[in-house]
DNA sequence: AGCAAGGAAATTGTTGACAGTTTACATTTC
DNA sequence: GAAATGTAAACTGTCAACAATTTCCTTGCT
């Protein structure tokens, strides 16, 4: 009797974990999909897009595909104007060294105080995050590439235990990546691109804010020079 | 008859000018309300807000609210849970001294190399900034005071000519002000506001960047602990 | 009373249509 | 031919209705 009677399951929360299931709205889709399309280079800077063959293309209404374009402006990616709709942003070139010299100092001044108390988890975070460096480093114009040098150096920016400049660094790395894909993306050595930001996560783990500082700097000047010249290039032709 | 005749006018571009006709949208108003709404207090915090009510309210449709909400959800003002809305963002109290922090950085970081090369413009910007501070002072509680010398300390940061940064600031300045507004207003001595933004900017005409930026970031210390003592006291309530 | 189940009301998500404005093109005028 | 004018098409701005989901209340059960 007893060999055959089998005992009723008792809760038991955390024997396994399931994540909520949820829907995802209309318009986060259009807001994911348009920023693929401005990552792929898609839209051009000054373009007007055209909502009814956008939504139509989408086969949705216009109605998300407005509330979409709407946070995109909040953005800074498109601008509106009356009557006549969204347009791709501009860049001049003032405002790409604007972009570096805000990430030199939102990368580096946050950290000073904070980076001798670096926790295990960061610690670990910043070493996966190298590592898909070193991974997407085989296939350099995938934009996978750059976004890993982005999440990388977004937990470097993550040390400094600020959300309002950790919000201020997201908005000036999608900046860069916007840019960048305006530019049709940049050619540079991902060699050096994996050398540098090796030397930059030893840097860390060794807890010198100083000295990290300073190589980020170093770092950020290079990929600022890397864009202004492919841009002079650019300009030549 | 040459006494009679009348020369024709001919055509003379810079003898008068106009400025443009423009068309401001439903959801441009409608954000411009909504913020009031905000900066008056008249939102708790987690508080959900009903797209029909406030459309009806404002005597438009649901769209443009819809479209005016999201970009106030992109600016961190109001959260989205799926199927469920539009919610007033919460403030942690942590977030509330990383917010300072970020104003200590945003405002004074960026100056220390534009400084000394300001302009007459700028300072001219600082002097009716300041006196503006100087006229709201008799009426504290008003909301037009505490924006007052938002303004002023936006200049300031402006300084640094750094578009991003001062986008940055931007954010950081909404977010103190919503939380002033989510506390019912701080009550805090109009004349030493008045007296430590004079010594501001007087440090800032005699172009010290060192020594305004020490001044700023003492300031915003006063401003903080302001905030935290009447965080502080409302717990104890 | 406490709790679960069911259903109506309220609310959000999405759509299609219409009004007003802009854009592009043909026509007129000098 | 160039500039100005008039007109039709394209596009954005706004609305009202419908579908899908959530919320709230009632009912029934232990």
């Amino acid at each position: 009797m007893d060999g055959l009677s089998v005992e009723m399951r008792q809760p038991d929360p955390g024997r396994y974990q399931v994540t909520p299931v949820t829907t995802v709205s209309l318009v986060e889709q259009v807001l994911t999909r348009l920023e693929a399309l401005f990552a792929a280079g898609a839209f051009r800077p000054g373009e007007r897009l055209n909502e009814a063959r956008l939504a139509a293309d989408m086969q949705i209404s216009r109605g998300p595909l407005r509330e979409a374009a709407r946070m995109l402006a909040q953005r800074g990616w498109l601008v509106t104007q009356a009557n006549r709709g969204f347009f791709v942003r501009r860049f001049e070139l003032s405002e790409v060294s604007e972009i570096y010299q805000a990430r030199r100092i939102l990368e580096t001044v946050a950290l000073q105080e904070t980076l001798p108390a670096m926790s295990e988890e960061e610690e670990a975070g910043l070493q996966t995050a190298f590592a898909q460096i070193e991974t997407h480093a085989s296939a350099p114009d995938d934009p996978a590439f750059i976004a890993a040098i982005m999440d990388f150096h977004r937990k470097i920016c993550a040390l400094g235990k600020n959300r309002v400049l950790l919000r201020a660094f997201d908005e000036a790395a999608r900046d860069t990546m916007l840019m960048i894909a305006f530019l049709g993306g940049v050619k540079a050595n991902p060699e050096e691109f994996v050398r540098r930001n090796r030397r930059i996560l030893d840097l860390l783990l060794s807890r010198d804010a100083e000295a990290s500082a300073k190589e980020i700097r170093s770092y950020i000047d290079i990929g600022f020079s890397e864009v202004e010249a492919f841009i002079a290039a650019q300009a030549d032709n």
